[in-house]
RNA sequence: GCGGGUGUGGUGAAGUGGUUAACACACUGGAUUGUGGCUCCAGCAUACAUGGGUUCGAUCCCCAUCACUCGCCCCA
C-alpha cells in the first residue's frame, strides 16, 4: 500500500455515508445534555504532557505505552489527549469555571488519541462523549451522571446493556484494601498465571477479574472492596444505590470492577454491551475526588464518565437502530445543449438561492443520461431545457414520480417549483 | 507490546505451479434521431497488497514488510 493513500493505522475515515448516523448520534447528546443541565465545552487536541503524567497517572497504561507524545519547536512536551477529563479540569482551574456556580456541569465530544493496537471498536483516533461534574460531593451527583449515561444510550434505542457499579473507595480506605489482597494472595502466588503474578505488586485488584479458571479458582473467598470501605465511602456508595433505585435504573454491583486511571475514588462504573465481542464497555466512568488537587486546584470534588463513540456507533449497526434518510433532491436540470446549459446553470444557483435542492449535470451527456442521474438524485422533478424551450422561454417540468409533464413559462419555474416542494 | 487469520479490478467474490484470471454488482455508452426507474447488448484499455526467494516458469510455495481483522494486555 501506499503511504500517500493510505491513513495511518488506527483511524478511519467517517465518509459521507456514514456521517448521518454520527449526526444523529451528536444530535442525541446534545439535546440530553441541555435536558440535564450540562453545558458544552472545547478543549485543545494537545495539551503538556505533564498534565496528563500527573492527571491519569505515571503508571498507568495509558502514560506509560499509549501516548502520543512529542516535542514542539519551543521544545516543550506535547501530547495528543488520551482522554478529556484532566483537560476539562484543567480548563476548569484555568478559566476559574468554580466561580460561577458551586457545580459546573460540562460535557464534550471529541477525538481522542490512544497509540494501541487497533482492533474492532478501538482506534488510535476514537472518539468520545463524556461529562463532568465538578464541585459537588453529593452522591446525588454520581447517580445523575449515570442516569445521564443509561439514558444517552436508551434513546438511541440501545438493548442489553448492562450496568456495572462499585466503589473503589478513597486513599483512606483503599490501600488497607489493598493489603489485604495481597495479603489474601500471598501465599497463592504460585498458582497464579503470569499476568495476574505481575498484577500482584502493580494492580492486585485486577487479579479479581482475570479469566484464567485457575485464577478465579484462587481468587474465591477473596475480601472485596466493599466489606472494606470506610464508613464514608460505605454510606456514600449505598446512597448512590438509593438513588438508582429511586430512579428506576436497574444495576449490579459488582466488586471487582477496577477503572484503569489513578484518579477514581469512591463510584466506578461501567456499561456494557456484550455483544461488542473483545471491547464491549460502551460507557465508563465515576468519581475523581482526587484529581483537581492533584492538578493544583482547591480540593474539589467530581465525577464524570465517557462514552466510546465508535462502539456505540457499532452496537447501533449491529442492532439496526439507524437509518439514514436517503438524500433527495427537489429538482434536477436537464440541458441539453450549450445554450441549454448556461439558462439551465442560472436556474439552478437561482432555485438554491430560492431554498430548494436543486442539482445538475456538467458533462453534457446525452438526455437519456441525465435523465437517468435524475433518477438517481431521486429528484422530485425534472426540469428540462432544450433548443425548443430556450426558443420558447419555457422549460418542461417533469414529475418524476407520476411522470407527468408541464411547460412553464421560465418565469414561473421558481415560484411554481417552490409552491410545488413546500406546499 | 504479544499471539492467530486474511490481502484478487470501484465493491463483493470464484480460481489455477505454465494459453485470453470466472461471475455478480456498480460505473459508462447503446437498444427508430429529446425522456429515468424494468429488460437486453456492449465497454471498463497496464486486478492477483509490496519487496525478496524457490522454480524452466508463480497470483497460487517460502520469507520479510505493510495493511486489515480476531484475541491477549489495557481501555471508551
Amino acid at each position: 500500500m501506499e503511504l500517500l493513500t493510505q491513513g495511518p493505522r488506527g483511524t478511519k475515515d467517517i465518509l459521507p455515508g456514514e456521517v448521518d448516523a454520527w449526526l444523529y448520534v451528536e444530535k442525541k447528546i446534545r439535546e440530553l445534555c441541555e435536558r440535564f443541565g450540562f453545558q458544552e465545552i472545547r478543549t485543545p487536541i494537545f495539551e503538556h504532557t505533564e498534565l496528563f503524567q500527573r492527571g491519569i497517572g505515571d503508571t498507568t497504561d495509558v502514560v506509560e505505552k499509549e501516548m502520543y507524545t512529542f516535542t514542539d519547536r519551543g521544545d516543550r512536551s506535547i501530547t495528543l489527549r488520551p482522554e478529556n477529563t484532566a483537560a476539562a479540569v484543567r480548563s476548569y482551574l484555568q478559566n476559574k469555571l468554580y466561580a460561577d456556580n458551586s457545580l459546573t456541569k460540562l460535557f464534550y465530544i471529541g477525538s481522542m488519541f490512544r497509540y494501541d493496537r487497533p482492533q474492532k471498536g478501538r482506534y488510535r483516533e476514537f472518539h468520545q462523549f463524556g461529562v463532568e461534574a465538578l464541585g459537588e460531593q453529593s452522591p446525588a451527583v454520581d447517580a445523575e451522571i449515570i442516569i445521564l449515561a443509561v439514558r444517552f444510550l436508551q434513546s438511541l434505542g440501545l438493548k442489553d446493556l448492562e450496568l456495572s457499579i462499585n466503589s473503589v473507595g478513597d486513599p483512606k480506605c483503599r490501600p488497607v484494601y489493598r493489603e489485604k489482597l495481597q495479603e489474601f494472595f500471598k501465599d497463592k502466588l504460585d498458582g497464579l498465571c503470569d499476568v495476574c503474578r505481575s498484577r500482584y505488586d502493580r494492580n492486585p485488584m485486577r487479579i479479581l477479574d482475570c479469566k484464567s479458571g485457575e485464577c478465579q479458582r484462587l481468587s474465591v473467598g477473596a475480601p472485596e472492596i466493599t466489606d472494606c470501605l470506610c464508613d464514608e465511602c460505605n454510606e456514600h456508595f449505598e446512597k448512590v444505590k438509593e438513588y438508582l433505585t429511586a430512579a428506576g435504573i436497574s444495576f449490579t454491583c459488582d466488586p471487582r470492577l477496577v477503572r484503569g486511571l489513578d484518579y477514581y475514588t469512591k463510584t466506578a462504573f461501567e456499561i456494557k454491551y456484550s455483544p461488542l465481542g473483545a471491547q464491549s464497555a460502551v460507557a465508563g466512568g465515576g468519581r475523581y475526588d482526587g484529581l483537581i488537587e492533584e492538578i493544583g486546584g482547591n480540593p474539589t470534588p467530581a465525577v464524570g464518565f465517557a462514552v466510546g463513540l465508535e462502539r456505540v456507533m457499532l452496537a447501533l449497526e449491529q442492532q439496526k437502530l439507524f437509518n439514514a434518510e436517503p438524500h433527495k433532491a427537489d429538482a434536477f436540470i436537464v440541458a441539453l445543449g450549450e445554450k441549454a446549459q448556461s439558462v439551465g446553470f442560472k436556474l439552478l444557483v437561482e432555485l438554491r438561492d430560492a431554498g430548494l435542492k436543486a442539482a445538475m449535470d456538467y458533462a453534457g451527456r446525452s438526455m437519456k443520461a441525465q435523465m437517468k442521474q435524475a433518477n438517481k438524485a431521486m429528484a422530485h422533478y425534472a426540469v428540462i431545457l432544450g433548443d425548443d424551450e430556450i426558443a420558447k422561454n419555457v422549460a418542461v417540468l417533469r414529475d418524476m414520480e407520476s411522470s407527468a409533464q408541464t411547460e412553464v413559462p421560465m418565469e414561473e419555474i421558481i415560484k411554481k417549483l417552490t409552491d410545488e416542494v413546500k406546499g
